[in-house]
RNA sequence: AGGCGCGUAGCUCAGUGGUAGAGCACUUCCUUGACAUGGAAGUGGUCGGUGGUUCGAUCCCACUCGCGCCUACCA
């Protein structure tokens, strides 16, 4: 990116901000000093107010779902927090069990070794290390988005006191019979060799076949078919179940067939769970490998036979396999035992030791040479593959630790049906409560090595000793044998979400009942995704019911997620992935290519990824700056699922952070140096001119006056604050991040600090009147920083320590100021009514003078016709205003019934605003015009006579909206008419 | 199969039982001393379709079409 060098890189100190602003300059040395000056932390004083950082991996990098997420928080406790409550934003980072140790072992196997060539221990010192190394590097990237969390409150959930309340929360779960240990069929991940729960199983359609094999009935020449998607699983199978009202196979029941290519006798069984009409209405049963097989062979005591070991392949002897110890378990880590050598009796040698999808081969081809295969259909199927290694995912029989969660989910429905927990948007409580009332037990024993290790220790005979330390584990042996034995800890650690769920309390110091514990828990709200409910939002709220005491927060705003320009989700894959660094700092084209294509699992998409990224970036990413983004996270916050991420957004608010950089400057430089009257009082009814009438008060400074445009922008400013406090309590960031934005656009800019320039250049204005302007200016810019403060916190600071002094305003920070509050006494009507006028008017002539082309340079004469005293009164006090804004080389007021000259015309109600026809104005033009303004009117007049001509609406509808109605009509008919007239007038006009 | 959501301007999205909005894009004009990351003016929508409730529907209800997500699944 081309970033001329800025010279300044302190503005602050210099005598005038830079002409453009340049967030490069100055957010970096803001963030540094907020956090070295502890301004993150709680205050101690006032309500408290906590959230819950949801801590991202440890060894992860910073994406735009955590930006925008930490952008919606980050506003929500600033805003807190200069509100002046005791707030608390707990950040912390989740160690990933399986995501980090599968970095470590990939790096691992770039040095040509497994975790086992270290040995646990090593391998464990190793993880911590790289998470040393790389751990930093979000929570670095979480300071570059403006985050105020409180470092020094940093928590990680391997940390010794998380630790201790994960350890804490297993004893007394498993001393309430909670959790259990059981052997059952798991999802197992063959290439992780590890079990995995539910929710980190993906399953999607993929194109299978359906085999249909021939059984051969024994003792007759029947065979039965029964069709599968797994043939290879067939090995294990141990009964064929048919419906027990199927006519077709009734006679078979309770008979045998004998299984291909094994030779063994299995019973054909009756079962309700068979579907009549599917495939061939028989099915195989193999309870060992298949979810609802298992169930129907719990049902009818079927044998249960495991063919796989744990990488899926074919069981097969020691020979072939030698890790595995004969008639032991086949992985001792399991805890599972099988006689191997009866199993193997069960499997012909031929398939032993073959991966499952070579056997499947191998089974359909000897089958068909044995004319056992019917026929072979493609068939869609939902494939199940582990969420981290992608590898399909077998059901497997092992011995693991499960939650026995029904009893929790109870009572965490409760709190959400009571209220005591408050769903936004309030639908996804139906999600929630969908699960919950579904829920499964929860596996949470992990095969694997990095993570939290499961108290549990086991005697020589099995016994399993469940305790806070191996001491205590000892003494609870000691009380069962009499006697010291020997005990050997469970290889296993904990699933990472079991430690992520006690997350909002084991941050705080449980179990230990400390004060912040006492002071933030409940915290005040969960910002998160909608693709964690289940995972973690659940699961923290079970977890906090039963061991806080109370709910983990009261509310959950559910935010959407974000997607690229085409509604994709991000993903390396994909190649579609933008790190918000690189919207802050911008990026070249070829540095971002090569970001994408580096490092990917499927090299040959690099071409394709190219390609779509130089269309989409033909000229690398600008640098936007952190407040653009954040504002444009904000702006996209709408209570919708998906936030398709589009760069023209984040344009438009990287030039709007400039437009408030200039209205800065502007300011500045009209106020630096003058008396700007922010100590003087106001005299209160005083609605002068732009150029005063020297009635002001006196004050300690200089007197002040305030006009219709002052009291008008004030007014604005409280209203637009109401809103935005509104908008943030409803969590619409959207429509506060709206509010802000045309306040500072459309108002303040655009109008008011052109309003502006009118009176301070006024040779004529009074002093008075100048202090006025220049205290609106600098305290309305002041206070419009605090507002939008929470949103953009870089900005709105550097700003704020400049202006804040010329507005009256001392302290250190913006950050610590209190939050705009609203002050009824200062919203004025009827100088809204007067400015709203004056802008009409304005925009009338500006709107002529456009459509006719005519220069802004050039001055043209205007006419007032046909108006009220009202509108006379409104002319008086703001002519120089009319003047300046609209170019007006001369203002005539007519008085009513004197005649006017041919001119182009704008309506202000019954007024009449004129620019008389001649060499600027062109007749055509101007019939156009006036054609195109009487077509609108015309049109709106037919739709509101059609309304007030049924007679039912005039009778049924309130009688307000039928006068307005009423009301509408005429003033469209006189705009007509005035028009018409105008119109015949310029018609008649020679050329 | 069940649940949820979406469909409004070319694009991204707000919105309300009574006059349809914003940003971007587009057209014309303008280097005026805060800002060309700008200013002024303007074009553009039968609010997915059908029916119902209502004096009145983009909004509420029913059905329907299209798209997306989630949960559970038939071997």
């Amino acid at each position: 990116m081309n970033h001329p060098k800025n010279q300044n890189d302190d503005s602050a100190n210099e005598a005038t901000l830079n002409k453009a602003y340049d967030p490069h300059a100055i957010e970096k040395r803001i963030y540094q000093n907020w956090e070295s000056h502890g301004h993150f932390k709680p205050s101690g004083e006032g309500p408290s107010y906590c959230i819950m950082l949801p801590p991202p991996n440890v060894t992860g990098v910073l994406h735009m779902g955590h930006a925008f997420n930490q952008t919606i928080m980050d506003a929500l406790i600033r805003h807190r927090r200069m509100k002046g409550e005791n707030t608390l934003w707990q950040p912390g980072t989740d160690h990933a069990g399986i995501a980090t140790q599968m970095v470590v072992e990939r790096q691992l196997q770039a040095e040509g070794k497994t975790r086992h060539d270290l040995g646990r221990d090593d391998f464990i010192d190793r993880v911590w290390k790289w998470k040393e190394q790389s751990g930093g590097a979000i929570t670095q990237q979480s300071r570059r988005m403006g985050a105020s969390m409180d470092w020094s409150r940093e928590r990680f959930t391997m940390d010794e006191g998380l630790s201790k309340a994960v350890t804490e929360v297993f004893v007394r779960l498993h001393e309430e019979g909670l959790i259990y240990r059981g052997q059952r069929l798991v999802n197992w991940d063959p290439v992780l060799h590890t079990a995995v729960s539910d929710l980190e199983v993906i399953s999607e359609e993929e194109n299978g076949g359906l085999w249909h094999l021939r059984y051969p009935v024994v003792g007759t020449k029947e065979h039965l078919v029964v069709a599968t998607t797994r043939p290879e699983t067939m090995l294990g199978d141990t009964a064929v179940a048919v419906n027990p009202e199927d006519e077709r196979y009734k006679h078979l029941i309770g008979k045998q067939v004998e299984l291909p290519l094994t030779g063994r006798k299995i019973p054909v069984i009756a079962d309700d769970y068979v579907d009549k009409e599917f495939g061939s209405g028989c099915v195989k049963i193999t309870p060992a490998h298949d979810f609802n097989d298992y169930e129907v062979g719990k049902r009818h005591n079927l044998p249960m036979i495991n063919i796989f070991d744990r990488s899926a392949q074919i069981i097969s002897r020691p020979s072939n396999n030698p890790s595995t110890p004969i008639g032991q378990s086949i992985d001792e880590t399991l805890h599972v035992t099988y006689d191997l050598l009866k199993t193997l009796e069960h499997i012909p040698v031929a398939y032993q030791g073959l991966d499952r999808y070579k056997a499947r081969k191998q089974i359909i081809a000897d089958l068909e040479a044995q004319g056992l295969l019917e026929k072979t259909e493609p068939h869609k199927l939902k494939v199940p593959r582990g969420d981290r290694s992608n590898a399909v995912v077998e059901p497997f029989l092992t011995d693991q630790w499960y939650v026995k969660v029904e009893p929790l989910a109870k009572e965490a429905i409760k709190v959400v049906e009571d209220g005591r927990i408050k769903f936004v948007p309030e639908n996804w409580t139906k999600t929630y409560y969908q699960w919950m009332r579904n829920i499964q037990d929860w596996c949470i024993s992990r095969q694997i090595w990095w993570g939290h290790r499961i108290p549990a220790w086991y005697d020589a005979d099995g016994n399993i000793f469940v305790a806070r330390t191996e001491t205590e584990a000892k003494a609870k042996a000691r009380a069962k044998h009499g006697k010291d034995v020997a005990l050997e800890q469970d290889k296993d650690v904990l699933d990472t979400w079991f430690s992520s769920a006690l997350w909002p309390f084991s941050t705080l110091g449980w179990p230990t009942q400390t004060p912040e514990l006492k002071t933030f828990y409940p915290t005040n709200v969960l910002v998160t995704g909608f693709d964690i409910i289940f995972f973690w939002v659940a699961r923290m709220i079970m977890m906090g019911v039963k061991f806080a005491g109370d709910v983990p927060f009261k509310e959950v705003y559910i935010h959407g997620l974000v997607r690229d320009a085409e509604g994709q989700k991000m993903s390396k894959s994909k190649g579609n992935v933008l790190d918000p660094l690189d919207l802050i700092d911008g990026i070249t084209l070829d540095d971002l290519i090569a970001k994408r294509t580096s490092g990917m699992m499927q090299p040959q998409l690099a071409k394709k990824i190219e390609t779509a990224t130089r269309k989409h970036f033909p000229n690398g990413i600008p640098a936007y700056g952190t407040d653009a983004l954040r504002f444009t996270f904000a702006s996209l916050a709408t209570l919708g699922r998906d936030i398709k991420f589009d760069l023209g957004r984040i344009e438009g608010y990287r030039n709007f952070c400039n437009k408030l950089w200039n209205a800065a400057r502007y300011v500045l430089m009209n106020t630096e140096g003058h008396d700007c009257g922010v100590d003087s009082p106001i005299a209160e009814s005083d609605v002068p001119s732009p150029s005063g009438r020297g009635t002001g008060v006196r004050g300690a400074t200089g007197a002040v006056e305030l006009n219709a445009a002052d009291h008008w922008i004030i007014t604005r400013l409280n209203e637009v604050t109401q809103e935005v406090e509104t908008a943030i309590h409803d969590y619409r960031f959207d429509l506060a991040a709206q509010e802000m934005y045309s306040f500072i656009w459309d108002e303040y800019c655009s109008w008011y600090l052109e309003l502006s320039k009118v009176v301070l250049t006024d040779p004529k204005a009074t002093a008075e009147a100048q202090r006025g302007t220049r205290r609106t200016l600098v305290q309305v810019l002041e206070a419009a920083l605090r507002l939008m403060h929470p949103f953009m916190p870089f900005i709105t600071e550097e700003i704020w320590q400049r202006v804040a002094p010329l507005a009256g305003k001392k302290g250190e920070t913006v950050m610590l100021q209190p939050y705009p509050a609203v002050d009824k006494a200062a919203i004025n009507d009827n100088a809204k009514k007067e400015m709203t006028w004056v802008m009409q008017v304005i925009t009338g002539i500006r709107n002529i003078r456009g459509e006719a082309d005519i220069s802004p340079a050039k001055q043209v004469p205007v006419l007032f016709a046909d108006g009220s005293k009202h509108d006379h009164d409104h002319l008086e006090r703001n002519r120089t205003y009319i003047q300046t804004l609209a170019k007006a080389e001369s203002i005539t007021w007519l008085d009513q019934g004197k005649s006017a000259p041919d001119s182009a015309t704008a309506l202000v109600g019954h007024m009449k605003v004129l620019i008389p026809l001649g060499s600027l104005i062109n007749k055509q033009a101007e019939l156009e015009r006036l054609k195109k303004e009487m077509e609108k009117l015309e049109k709106e007049i037919v739709k509101a006579r059609s309304k007030l001509s049924n007679s039912d609406f005039v009778a049924r509808a309130p009688k307000q909206v039928v006068e307005q109605e009423q009301q509408r009509v005429k003033d469209f008919e006189t705009a007509l008419t005035n028009l018409k007239t105008q119109q015949t007038k310029v018609a008649a006009l020679p050329q």
